[in-house]
DNA sequence: CGTATCCTGACC
DNA sequence: GGTCAGGATACG
């Protein structure tokens, strides 16, 4: 995000174009058209979505699911495997949006009206606290866990970061949301800025330079939690897996 | 609330 | 050759 704002703003677009029907669907090559020679004047992130606001007033609405990332590279580079949709501009860069799923998202908007769902609060900015968690989840019913997915409730936490966070912060993700003690969701706001807060982190999304995921609970069902040594369990929540230590997490 | 859909690499 | 994972969306 940060790279993309270095790489982009203030650049001029040269062309936009797809390079897979799923990414094809989304922005047919009429609209690509449209994005070209326009000036980016500021690229903006709003939960997980990513807009790129043009001079025009148009916007490039991207969002990357699961799976997908910019690749930064020159027009004479080969493309990547898994490159889904291209972004040249009139110097010398090359964005990529690669995504073995292709499951990314990535459409045009001729303006910036109503092209984003209802979001609540990033869990980024300074006002998400405990005091606006509470209050978020004061209605809630539900487990914690998927309620803190819910982006209507905090933007920008997906499944990884909800497990790692209540991990951290030792509260069940079955517990319900709107139970949980103040105190524990003071501990539950520190500790999902902390997790937020490692994303400068090279190689992989999801492995370290050894192929090791690098989080605590997240897919490892079954190995030994780092703060207790009892094994780490794996439920169905929401239709989602999640990862937790029944042990040190509790309710 | 639950479940299906999209898509494909990775793994069995 | 089959199954699974995942975010957002849509629907029962």
């Amino acid at each position: 995000m940060l790279r993309l704002r270095a790489a982009i703003e203030r650049k001029t677009i040269a062309t936009v174009y797809t390079l897979h029907p799923a990414l094809a669907r989304q922005l047919p090559a009429a609209s690509a058209r449209r994005l070209r020679q326009q000036k980016i004047e500021r690229v903006e992130r709003r939960g997980k979505h990513q807009l790129i606001h043009l001079q025009n007033g148009s916007v490039l609405h991207a969002h990357f699911r699961m799976n997908g990332d910019w690749l930064f590279s020159t027009k004479k580079d080969a493309l990547h495997r898994f490159t889904r949709a291209v972004i040249e501009l009139t110097n010398d860069t090359r964005v990529e949006l690669t995504d073995s799923r292709a499951l990314s998202s990535l459409q045009f908007h001729a303006t910036s009206e109503g092209l984003l769902p209802d979001l609540a609060m990033d869990a980024n900015d300074d006002g998400f606290d405990d005091t606006y968690l509470r209050n978020a989840l004061k209605n809630r019913r539900i487990a914690i866990k998927p309620a803190l997915m819910d982006q209507k409730v905090v933007a920008g936490i997906g499944n990884i970061y909800a497990a790692e966070a209540l991990w951290r912060a030792r509260i069940s993700p079955k517990a319900i949301a709107s139970a949980v003690s103040k105190a524990r969701l003071t501990r539950l706001v520190t500790a999902i800025k902390a997790v937020i807060g490692d994303e400068n982190r090279p190689p992989g999304r999801y492995t370290d330079n050894t192929g090791r995921g690098r989080f605590e609970v997240y897919d490892k069902e079954g190995e030994s939690c780092s703060r207790c040594g009892r094994d780490i369990r794996r439920i169905i929540q929401a239709a989602r897996s999640t990862y937790y230590c029944s042990n040190c997490q509790r309710s």
